[in-house]
DNA sequence: GAATTGAGAATTTTT
DNA sequence: TTCTCAATTC
């Protein structure tokens, strides 16, 4: 029964999702309704007839996948079970897939571990050193970054050798060329291999690829702006002639060209499938019309776009507002006290509203005025979970006991909690495993008797630990071997320990329970796991933690990055000036650089994203004046202002008789200054999820609703 | 091994 | 200004 799908879709919607074979680029402006064609196509293949098994959607985040397989599963009535079979996953969880399957054409070895950031900069410290590379030249961080991104555009340490200047971009090429190698004795593949590796592994091993181009008969590409060129040759290797292939995205909120998407990539679709279809989503369902007029007006400055024009059927709405500080100080009141105003005048829910930004460093004096205002709130996209010394150390045993060749976890835990096994017995150990091209592990195992009396038994005492972790693991589960691992080094004790902060204390013993957590819940659901597919599972981040970020309400503070695919009611966006956004690396700062349009463009689409984020109020606003790294500097405006039509913007300053809301008077504004300007507690570290509940009296109280912004991520 | 100190940098970072 | 990182020192 074609065509069960297409009820209250619009017409190119319908289009999008009646168009089942062939290449299909779907242009999806921002608010029009991405999501829900995708899943419609998806249910409409599948009522056709089409076994899921043949589907593989593959997206850039885990909340997209999982979002997806959601509404898939909403909209097509068909078995749990059948449905499974459908692949939904991130690039990287197919890459990983892939290798897991397949990777023994490659020489892969059984038990290859992911390596993660840290380890990624010890390896890159270690051969920039060997290779003669000061840090003060370039350091390792970015070294690394530089790496990363050759890896992305598919080229090999050859490749960037040949293409690399002579000097330190030669160096560095023979030092990727070191990492590498170093990677491949470790036996780890870092994240760039995921999607790298399986190219050679198609190439070594062609009959993988045709059983993948057999099995997988509709291909879909979520965010298609996002792929870097690695990326493209894997789907386009899998999509291979039968080029069933769905690419959704839209080039103006392409912003990831810094990590290797061409932005271009879009425009050339029909170039790379020809006979390719094209439908563009143009009505926006998001947002008011003057909004989207702003949008619309600052996007058209762009010269390298596909031409789209959104438009909304929601009514104009309110004017977009700017407000121009006198200084940072200003502007964070600027902000906190408007919440505040549209929480008693409009009713608006402190979850309905976020403050977006260009870089982190803007967050924390946010933070601090919400804080002192009581203002509830929560940090998205900080320092994650898994990136915690507690998390990263307990993994490391057990990456250990699933790879003896994994140095890099050795290093990390060989000593934690301590055992006795100094620098020194470290540096020996190194040293004869260098000679017998030896792992660590292994060479400190065997020769643990040529070293001190007290660093032998730390030895002895860690290869209990590790054996007993991978036979633990093998019997009875992943679960008991993480209790058991956490029992037995005393970890615990050691934070109690070493930790003389009593709150710190806490947050991190919560960790090492919610570590323990993970497993259970991995477990819970999807049987008894193997340390494989557990250290897999949290490299990739499959798993959620706890649900933690749901039960939370408050604004949401987060960059315009981290705010692609989002929207909220109101929308705050700060720093609206010269060298924050667009920021100064994009405006060809340096003496002779000439000014980059491509980068600029970039910026722009930047704050086209943040723009288009907000639903039904948008606030701007900018400083005279900041203080930056102890000095007053003046500032500009930004050009993107100008862009989104100065003069249709609704502009007010501090000495402004009208303020932002017609109605309110100026006084009355001061009033609601003064009464909150008493200092409130402060002295919170952001983690993942900060939120630091109003109390009672703040007289901040705005209603709240279960609702949550996330369930919404339609692009 | 832990604490101290000094130099250098201060975008975004889906996995 | 304020953070990070690594070398130095006790």
């Amino acid at each position: 029964m074609p065509g069960q799908h297409l009820a209250g879709l619009n017409p190119p919607q319908q289009e999008a999702v009646e168009t089942l074979s062939g290449p299909l680029l779907v242009l999806a402006g921002a608010g029009t309704g991405k999501t829900r064609v995708v899943t419609c196509r998806m249910a409409e293949i599948v009522s056709r007839g089409v076994s899921p098994s043949a589907i593989c959607a593959v997206t850039f985040t885990n909340k997209a996948a999982k979002e997806m397989k959601e509404r898939v599963r909403k909209t097509v009535r068909l078995g749990k079970k059948k449905l499974q079979t459908m692949v939904v996953s991130t690039f990287h969880s197919l890459g990983l897939r892939i290798l897991r399957d397949h990777g023994h054409h490659l020489g892969l070895r059984k038990g290859a571990n992911i390596a993660d950031e840290s380890d990624q900069l010890s390896i890159m410290t270690d051969v920039m050193r060997e290779s003669g590379l000061a840090r003060t030249v370039i350091r390792p961080n970015d070294a690394r970054w530089k790496v990363s991104l050759w890896k992305n555009q598919g080229l090999r340490p050859d490749d960037a050798l040949e293409s690399a200047e002579l000097g330190v971009e030669s160096t560095l090429a023979v030092a990727y060329g070191r990492y590498e190698a170093e990677l491949r004795r470790q036996g780890l593949l870092d994240f760039d291999d995921l999607i790298l590796r399986p190219l050679d592994l198609f190439k070594e091993a062609p009959q993988v690829l045709r059983g993948l181009q057999d099995q997988w008969h509709y291909l879909l590409v979520d965010e298609y702006q996002d792929t870097n060129g690695c990326q493209y040759e894997l789907i386009k290797a899998i999509g291979g002639a039968r080029r069933n292939i769905c690419c959704v995205g839209d080039d103006d909120q392409s912003i990831y060209a810094w990590r290797g998407a061409d932005p271009e990539r879009v425009l050339r679709f029909t170039r790379d499938f020809p006979g390719a279809v094209v439908v563009t989503l143009e009505q926006n369902y998001r947002s008011t019309g003057l909004i989207l007029e702003g949008a619309n007006r600052l996007i058209t400055t762009n010269t390298q776009r596909r031409e789209k024009k959104l438009w909304s059927a929601l009514g104009r709405g309110e004017p977009i507002e700017l407000y121009i500080a006198e200084d940072e100080k200003d502007e964070v009141d600027f902000v906190t006290t408007r919440a505040m105003l549209l929480g008693q005048k409009e009713a608006m829910c402190w979850e309905d509203c976020a403050i977006l930004f260009r870089a982190n460093s803007q967050c924390r004096p946010l933070e601090q005025a919400l804080r002192a205002r009581q203002i509830p709130y929560k940090v998205v996209g900080t320092r994650s979970f898994f990136d915690r010394r507690e998390v990263r150390d307990l993994l490391s045993f057990v990456r250990l006991a699933k790879n003896p060749a994994d140095d890099a976890a050795l290093l990390r835990i060989v000593n934690v909690p301590p055992r006795g096994i100094g620098k020194s017995s470290i540096d020996k150990v190194l040293g004869w495993a260098a000679e017998d091209r030896a792992s660590a592990w292994s060479t400190m195992k065997r020769r643990a008797d040529d070293l001190p009396a007290r660093a032998r038994d730390g030895v002895r005492s860690l290869e209990e630990i590790v054996t007993t972790i991978e036979e633990l693991a093998r019997v009875e589960g992943v679960t008991p071997a993480i209790s058991w691992l956490t029992e037995a080094t005393q970890y615990r004790d050691h934070l109690r320990q070493t930790v003389d902060d009593a709150l710190e204390l806490q947050t991190r013993l919560t960790i090492v329970d919610e570590l323990e957590d993970t497993a259970r819940t991995l477990e819970a659901t999807s049987g008894k796991a193997s340390l494989e597919s557990f250290l897999d599972t949290l490299a990739l981040r499959e798993q959620d933690f706890g649900d933690k970020e749901d039960q939370s309400d408050g604004i949401t503070l987060l960059t315009m990055h981290a705010a692609k695919g989002l929207e909220f009611p109101y929308v705050f966006i700060v720093g609206m000036e010269e060298g924050i956004l667009p920021h100064r690396n994009s405006i060809g700062s340096e003496e002779d650089d000439a000014p980059d349009d491509r980068a600029i463009e970039e910026e722009r689409r930047l704050a086209y994203v943040g723009v288009t984020r907000a639903r039904q109020r948008l606030f701007l606003s900018y400083a005279r004046e900041r203080t930056r790294f102890g000095r007053t500097v003046k500032r500009t405006m930004s050009r993107f202002l100008e862009e989104l039509g100065l003069d249709t913007l609704h502009v007010t300053d501090s000495t402004d008789d009208t303020p932002a809301d017609p109605e309110v008077g100026r006084e009355m504004l001061r009033k609601i200054r003064s009464r909150f300007s008493g200092g409130g507690p402060s002295n919170v570290d952001s983690e993942t999820v900060t939120d630091t509940k109003g109390a009672p009296d703040s007289g901040a109280a705005a209603p709240t609703k279960k609702a949550a912004w996330w369930e919404s991520m339609d692009d």
